[in-house]
DNA sequence: AAATATTTTTAGCCTTGTCTAAAAATATAT
DNA sequence: ATATATTTTTAGACAAGGCTAAAAATATTT
């Protein structure tokens, strides 16, 4: 069994691993959790004696399969937690996070897989990102920057690079919404905007929100 | 704010007056949360610094207004997902009570709320204890053992006394449920066991089941 | 190759919540 | 009323998880 904090730490490292491919540096883990490097030295002892991280002195660390399993165990349960909030209870996708942060830690197998079956299974959560399978598994879908179509490309919204409330409140203002279609329809070499149509309406988009809009080419 | 042991103590200490009426002993306390009675007393000091609960030295304990609102919304909350667990996720009632012990813990007030609404502002939970509204009042009903029924009395079951698992399972296996009807048909004087009748069929009944399911007499 | 800068670890301290053992207060029995 | 038993509090210790400051290792410049 695993502590609140373990499970926090497990958590980030999955997550900082996954984005950069390699083993993690305590710097980024204390700037991932808002704490400090010295705190995280002492924690990666503790969770390599537990046999879910590889740990070697000065030289970052990286999950084992175990270490693995049980992280991919918390970001599932997070990720069913926030379409339950959105799905079910009317919450909006930018106030689901840190309730799910919460819920992510309660533990019952029998919760989650209920949970999974209430909700008819789905395979991504309320910002597009992917819901980890029972072993842990990831379905990666193909998505790319919206930033890196071209002109007269087209794809469907399908997730977000930054989930902060504030971008997904904006994204809310502008109806834009994941799976909805976009048609680049010009691309400004001058300040990289882009113009598109969304819904049959012409848009103006700042390269800050197609740097982080997800989109599946179609 | 309060911590997970804090809401721990305020709960037990809600409890405890609830049942008995009078301030709470370190003793009793102690017994509820399965610690040390010198634990309690120190716990006891920094509630009563957060002016939760009034204190004084070897004379017991018992809950501000403030103390009661806190514990009387948690206790909401456990019987709100108590609720959620066996009518959305086909928990059975001796299955929810520990991760409702988890549940009661999460904090955002938007979950309670759409939870309540979501299903259907319920004002029981499964086990008949009656839910606490927002400001933390209670509806009591009027309910008595099915014990303390008379020859030819009928009754509806409303509620249980013990709430463990394993009588909850045997009156499964009874097929005796919450809402059912029960007609007293005989009292044996030699052990106070009752012959009763229920969904039209004979049943018997030791006197320590009927000890442990209340009814409102009808 | 040194010198300097950055990152990481260690050492020592703090808070929370727990425990055991001993002391103090209260309750019960003679 | 005293003696005995029980309850409650205090004193001192410990583990978890955090912090700051200093030391050690690694990286980057010159
Ligand atoms: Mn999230
Ligand atoms: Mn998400
Ligand atoms: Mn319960
Ligand atoms: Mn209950």
């Amino acid at each position: 069994m695993f502590t609140l904090s373990e499970e926090n730490y497990l958590k980030a490292i999955y997550h900082l691993e996954l984005d950069t491919g390699k083993g993690v540096s305590t710097n980024a883990i204390a700037k991932k959790l808002e704490t400090k490097a010295s705190s995280v030295s002492d924690m990666i002892k503790k969770l390599s004696e537990k046999d879910v991280v590889v740990y070697k002195k000065y030289k970052g660390v990286t999950l084992t399969g175990f270490g693995k399993k049980i992280a991919a165990s918390i970001v599932r349960k997070h990720r069913l937690w926030e379409v339950f909030l959105v799905d079910k209870l009317n919450f909006s996708w930018d106030e689901v996070h840190d309730v799910a942060e919460q819920l992510e830690h309660i533990k019952s197998p029998k919760l989650v897989n209920q949970l999974d079956s209430f909700l008819g299974f789905p395979s991504h959560d309320p910002h597009g990102d992917p819901i980890p399978d029972k072993d842990g598994g990831l379905k990666i879908i193909e998505k790319s920057l919206l930033s890196t179509l071209e002109k007269n490309e087209t794809g469907v919204c399908v997730g977000v690079n930054d989930s902060s409330s504030e971008f997904l409140k904006f994204l809310d203002k502008k109806e834009i919404t994941l799976g909805k279609q976009i048609i680049v329809l010009e691309k400004e070499d001058f300040d990289d905007s882009l113009s598109i149509q969304i819904d049959g309406k012409k848009l103006s988009i700042s390269n800050k929100i197609a740097n982080n809009l997800y989109v599946q080419k179609s």
